[in-house]
DNA sequence: CGGAACGTTGAGGAGAATCAATTATAGTGG
DNA sequence: CCACTATAATTGATTCTCCTCAACGTTCCG
């Protein structure tokens, strides 16, 4: 409470939890996290490509680019980070990264050292697997679009990108999936759908045609969703939002427990 | 050792020893995962899209692709898996799959039911650790071929990858990174790059010309691999070979011990 | 108010897809 | 062992999606 991250911590617990099932102990824990919160202009790389780092980075406000780049600069965005994400959770057991973070507009951070979210894993075996699950869901992300960019035609691949992001803000209350705050632009979309910003102009112009999908004042308007995620051949399974999993360390500990004792 | 699988099980502890630090107490624990060994067939589907799963699969000798799919059915391959290779494990932790796992050749497996895994993980923190860290290598390839498919050219995207598979197998001995068996189709490599079977087989030909790179009976040649790399535009920084980070949770467990008692 | 970033549109070209046919290779059963 | 078949590799011709280059309008911000 006393922190000012603590509506994005809430939100980071809320994500945490809708996949995993966490004790009061454990979310408790995670709304103690110490960190410092950061102001990020629009447009910087605030973790450069293969630098180690030693801190997390919790998206208060704003959005953050996981990104990649060919020898000549072009970039191709892998993730797209929203409030209430840890765009390099994955930083945590893995503290080289071969990627880089990029504020996609004014951004606010809270910056968490990789000390403090290990000494809460350690502590708490629930909260290893809740991030353990959590780099999983970031997983199933990638992947997920590597078949976007791989086998889909342009307006597919946008029609799936604001699919997804839709069905993402509207679960951190930041809009529903007819109408949410998506601050990025058209360049912006291009190097997360891998086409240039003059062709995303074009498929965009193509959705508004075809589904009256409209992007203004970095505002998304989806008349009708059904249509759009047709389009871009949408199922949302691959985001890992139905339902927490059940807990297997925690209860595994239990059971080991028994049998030590 | 009594296991038929314990050559491949022998190559999964290597893999997770090449990026985490394991006790011998640790390594015998995965020595005696208990599971079945499974052939499939060439081109068989083992694990369908969106199924959810009770068991893992241990590659122990073959090739298998996780896939996802275009309405019409042309696929995108996210990821190889080979000799050594815990397919998905991320399902230990997210039983549900939003993907598919496809034999690309004949392949045997060995199917470790999911409550082995979490057995072992829950009894020893440092496996668990492990296993997260693996999931972690598994989706900064998956990152990377975002990258592979949404921004380079065929002749960069072929070339990097048969890179990672070099590198790949060198690491589980099954050849070096200027020879080794890779036992997939063109279409297969298509599949996995985001290009037709018909462009594959030009963009190989290319590589041919310009690098002597071959791909005859199911072995790949490759003359000069720093040319290849350079091509493919490689750095094999993503795939977390370089030696083992320091243990995390382990570490603060006894670091929370010693604060407890 | 002025400059820079962003959005939009047009024209032309390049790279990859598609369609189609032929050759090679591997696996199968008689 | 060999014909038979299916799968895989190769090549050519054509089409189309998307890129490149270029210009201009618009919005944002100091």
């Amino acid at each position: 409470m006393g922190s000012p991250a603590a509506a994005a911590i809430e939100l980071f617990v809320r994500r945490l939890t809708s996949r995993s099932v966490l004790t009061s102990d454990e979310e408790d824990a995670i709304h103690g996290l110490k960190g410092e919160v950061q102001q990020i202009v629009s447009h910087r790389d605030f973790v450069q490509l293969g630098q180690p780092v030693d801190h997390c980075c919790l998206v208060m406000d704003g959005l953050v680019g996981r990104f990649g780049q060919r020898r000549d600069g072009a970039r191709q965005i892998t993730c797209l980070y929203i409030p209430g994400d840890l765009a390099d959770l994955s930083s945590v057991v893995s503290p080289k990264s071969a990627w880089g973070l990029s504020a996609l507009t004014g951004t606010t951070l809270y910056r968490v050292p990789h000390v403090e979210i290990r000494r809460i894993a350690a502590l708490h075996p629930g909260i290893a697997e809740a991030l353990w699950r959590d780099c999983i869901a970031d997983g199933s992300i990638f992947s997920e679009w590597v078949v976007n960019v791989g086998r889909r035609s342009s307006a597919t691949r946008v029609a799936h990108l604001l699919c997804e992001m839709a069905i993402r803000y509207e679960r951190c209350d930041r809009g529903n999936r007819n109408s949410f705050a998506f601050p990025i632009t058209q360049l912006g979309l291009g190097d997360a759908t891998g086409l240039t910003a003059v062709h995303t102009n074009r498929t965009l112009k193509s959705l508004r045609m075809q589904s009256g999908v409209t992007v203004r004042d970095k505002t998304v308007t989806i008349p009708d969703w059904n249509q759009l995620a047709s389009i871009g051949e949408f199922k949302a399974d691959y985001l890992l939002f139905d339902g927490p999993a059940p807990p297997i360390i925690r209860m595994a500990k239990i059971l080991s427990s028994e049998l030590h004792y």
